[in-house]
DNA sequence: CGCCACTTTGAATTAGCTCAAATTCCGTGG
DNA sequence: CCACGGAATTTGAGCTAATTCAAAGTGGCG
């Protein structure tokens, strides 16, 4: 899988590094994983939570609903949507199984987006006040609960930080290396990833108009980087997660390189 | 002093309905002054905690250090960055009187950020485990935690949305905004503030250059939403905090307006 | 089969960036 | 107290990445 253009692109970043960072990128998607199941197990045994199905666009709340309930994603996959006062709407986040939604609607009394499905799956409802309850008498349901909130406050940086400091490309190739990450987190195989939205969503979430995303996304073809299939482009065959990392990474100021 | 440029700019927002706009947004600063009060007596009743004096530059923890600590702010300005494995360096969020720094460490154990004083404060530091131990018997305790990490996300899903659908302009003002919103919830003036960062630390937290942020703020003076004290320019009179709103709103599509 | 939503690509435009120079501010030391 | 020097800011000029506008092209589905 030789590919001179590539690896002509990049900076100086040794192959060994890349290699290096791969295997520990591995063993956190595993210690990750763990972490899920750990989360779905807990869950469900103390709580008992009532399930709920959800098709695509469905929403499983709507910004401004009352607030009551945690959801805990079985399956599925969901998108939060923002809306301003002015009537923007923003993508600001993707959930995958295991994750938690709803936390947005605690302090305010009320939910602050919508939680939309992108394809069927299922929910898990928690009344706020039971778990609460069980978090009395069972510190690691309580753990879980702090750890999810405490990976979402720093998910949505991460997302700040891509969108404030990477240009276009690289912020749609690092969207791409996000999503794969988070099915390998849950042993999905990260090979071949279907996007379950237009463009226009995409941009949305990365800040930038459909358009751009588009020729992005032919750009890091272009560079082998991802591979369309014959049939949809909505279908992105990834030969090679690290190879992303490594663009992103390529893609700053020609010597980013070490801290100084 | 009359500015027909201004109001030309603006899109038909009635005057009521920003004045009612404004009357909101002062019943929601009281209340969230009144919630900074509670949180202040609860830590100290409950938690008795440690306090220590930081100067301007300190940091209170640094990415990579192991998590242990939370930490409420009595006083002072604090910023947090994010740090990426390739060296970039972005501010993604500013903290004030009462609010919490540390969340970002619970999930992966060790802190994902620096958080560094930008004047002398005072921080309360609280032993995690303290604070967990604490609100096994006291829920208003773990009802003001969750709060906090969930006014966190909120606003850190609002600090993307700005960055990912305003123009810079609309950018700063939205940031001068919240600043002055942030210094009214804690009961203080909001007519001028003084930003403690410089040009380029505005524009590392709003993605956009130093240069940008510059121009905007001439700009913005220049349209009478901000003043320059005769002193400095890092001292911005806010004439009117409301002005600001509109603005942002007014710099969207020609015709945001309502929902259709 | 044909419609409609989505996607791609091109061409022209522009907001914001880079580079550069001048100015102001502020702390420090004489 | 004032002169000096470095850092921060402002502003201009030109450039570029990304946007807007426009026109095909493609795929899914009734």
């Amino acid at each position: 899988m030789l590919n001179p253009a590539v690896s002509n692109a990049l900076p100086p970043v040794t192959a060994a590094a890349t290699a290096a960072r791969a295997t520990e990128r591995a063993a956190e998607h595993q210690r990750v994983g763990q972490e899920i199941a750990e989360v779905l197990r807990l869950v469900q045994e103390q709580l008992t939570p009532q399930r709920r199905i959800v098709r695509a666009g469905e929403t499983v709340y709507q910004a401004g609903d009352a607030f009551g309930n945690l959801y805990v994603l079985n399956s599925g996959l969901f998108k939060q949507i923002n809306l301003s006062a002015d009537g923007r709407e923003q993508v600001v986040a993707l959930k995958f199984r295991g994750d938690w939604m709803g936390f947005d609607g605690i302090a305010p009394g009320h939910y602050a987006c919508d939680a939309v499905a992108m394809d069927t799956g299922e929910v898990w409802v928690l009344r706020y006040d039971a778990v609460l309850a069980a978090c009395a008498t069972r510190p690691a349901l309580l753990r879980v609960l702090h750890e999810a909130m405490s990976r979402e406050i720093g998910r949505d940086r991460d997302s700040l930080m891509s969108v404030c400091s990477l240009p276009a490309d690289a912020r749609v190739a690092d969207f791409l290396r996000y999503w794969a990450d988070s099915l390998a987190k849950r042993g999905l195989r990260t090979d071949q990833i279907t996007l379950r939205m237009t463009r226009a969503e995409i941009g949305n979430y990365l800040g930038m108009t459909l358009e751009t995303v588009s020729r992005s996304l032919s750009r890091l073809a272009r560079q082998q980087l991802i591979r369309f299939t014959e049939k949809g482009r909505r279908d992105v065959q990834i030969p090679d997660v690290s190879a992303l990392v490594a663009y992103v990474q390529g893609s700053l100021a020609p010597a980013p390189a070490a801290l100084q």
